[in-house]
DNA sequence: CGGGGCATTGAGTTGAGTCAACAACCGTGG
DNA sequence: CCACGGTTGTTGACTCAACTCAATGCCCCG
């Protein structure tokens, strides 16, 4: 498998090979996370960002009744939280969901890296525009669509997503996330996700057993959605 | 008035002269826009990115049904468009609320500045992310609070922005905005707002005469929301 | 083979939406 | 200076998508 962080950057415009050592060398630490486990915490200011090699986790917030927001789902390939490169103190936290492996970039190699490296620099700054155009995808949803056509949404962006890092077959893919999770991501409650997904399945848009989802008819599924894999910018290129 | 990009730049960090100076002759190109007017279309691929010297504009999307969707509102001293410079194509709209001055950046210049100018480069990544912190602080929102949180919420937010650029006198600010718009970007109808900014004046939380509102009670209105300024980043500052 | 997540189901409730008037405000042209 | 029409704000009566509460079933793992 080919490094993950030169692969995410690499779709929008080939690398130097200086570029890729520098990628290596930069994202050479890595540890591991256990499901439920938090990668980085609300609040707390950070020294380096983590880019996901393996797993699957959530961005999350917690609200003062106890109840918890998602405000992403992380798959691999995904770096968590660069935006804490910046904006140093978190403003949500990010928690593993499976076991993860992680890579720790420190803030100061990413500094030096904007001092040197334009091309990286804007490659890396593409990435969290990427996120935040995700974030819009879900606040229009939350704002103005039904529970269906939110969910509905959501199972067409992760196979894109998951497609385009060659972890869907076909329309199927591995969704580890439990029904609670997918309201608390989508604004709905665990029975009413329920309920809905069962709509779905009847109406043969899906078929789901476990964690594994199967997309039975995509064009049906999207046209629901209102789904355009367009926000995604999975082929946006970058000048050099 | 000093320059509204040097302003807001500022703000993370000082600059040098020859920064300053980068500053100006990029964003001198200024045009005003009618309200109600695009400043920039859904779809459409943008050559310069647009901020916002003067009038309040907003960030929508339109569904197929009709329904519109409002992911954000700009003031004074926004980059409305600033992501336009990496992902070409729109994802959304926006448009001017009110008449708008709009300083027009070449995306041949923002591009040198990259190359050339990393502190600035970082501190236009930076907009970019506190603009996406807010998205996903309006996301939270829908997902989990109430109407009245949530417009609590964005009352909270609009006064410390306002305050922040100095367009707001204790607590009392300019709020150019609808009822209509005010459902549109809270997923709210119109009725339901109306009612719930009625609760909010008997509580004697805010009063308001038509466009002004002033905040009689901001601690208790603070309490309300949930509300906690520090996604805003006003204050992060940038390393050299 | 027993316990702890998860998923599912049923029944009753409610926050927010819909529909339909009507009132208040504001700029414009006569 | 006023009448007019369009936009925005307000109200009332009714509906419904989604929520709550409370069981029950299921499956995996130790």
């Amino acid at each position: 498998m080919s490094h993950p962080l030169i692969a995410a950057l690499e779709k929008h415009g080939p690398l130097t090979d200086e570029e890729k050592d520098v990628l290596r060398q930069i994202s050479s630490r890595v540890v591991s996370f256990a499901p439920k486990s938090e990668i980085a915490s609300e609040g707390t200011l950070q020294s380096e960002s983590k880019l996901l090699i393996e797993g699957f986790a959530i961005r999350h917030v917690h609200l003062e009744d106890g109840d918890r927001h998602i405000s992403a789902l992380h798959i691999p390939g995904d770096f968590v939280d660069l935006i804490s490169f910046l904006l140093k103190k978190m403003d949500h936290g990010v928690a593993a969901l499976t076991p993860c492996k992680v890579a720790l970039v420190a803030h100061s190699d990413l500094l030096e890296v904007t001092r040197r490296y334009p091309f990286l620099t804007r490659a890396f700054w593409l990435l969290t525009l990427v996120d935040a155009a995700t974030t819009r995808q879900w606040l229009t949803g939350l704002g103005r669509k039904s529970a269906r056509q939110r969910l509905a949404h959501f199972l067409c962006e992760m196979h894109c997503r998951m497609e385009a890092i060659g972890m869907a077959r076909d329309e199927s893919f591995e969704l580890p996330v439990t029904q609670e999770e997918l309201g608390d991501a989508q604004g709905l409650t665990t029975v009413h996700v329920n309920r809905t997904l069962q709509e779905l399945r009847a109406d043969g848009l899906i078929r789901s057993s476990g964690r594994t989802i199967v997309i039975s008819d995509l064009q049906a599924l999207r046209e629901e959605a209102e789904f355009d894999p367009a926000y995604l910018h999975l082929h946006q290129q970058l000048e050099r």
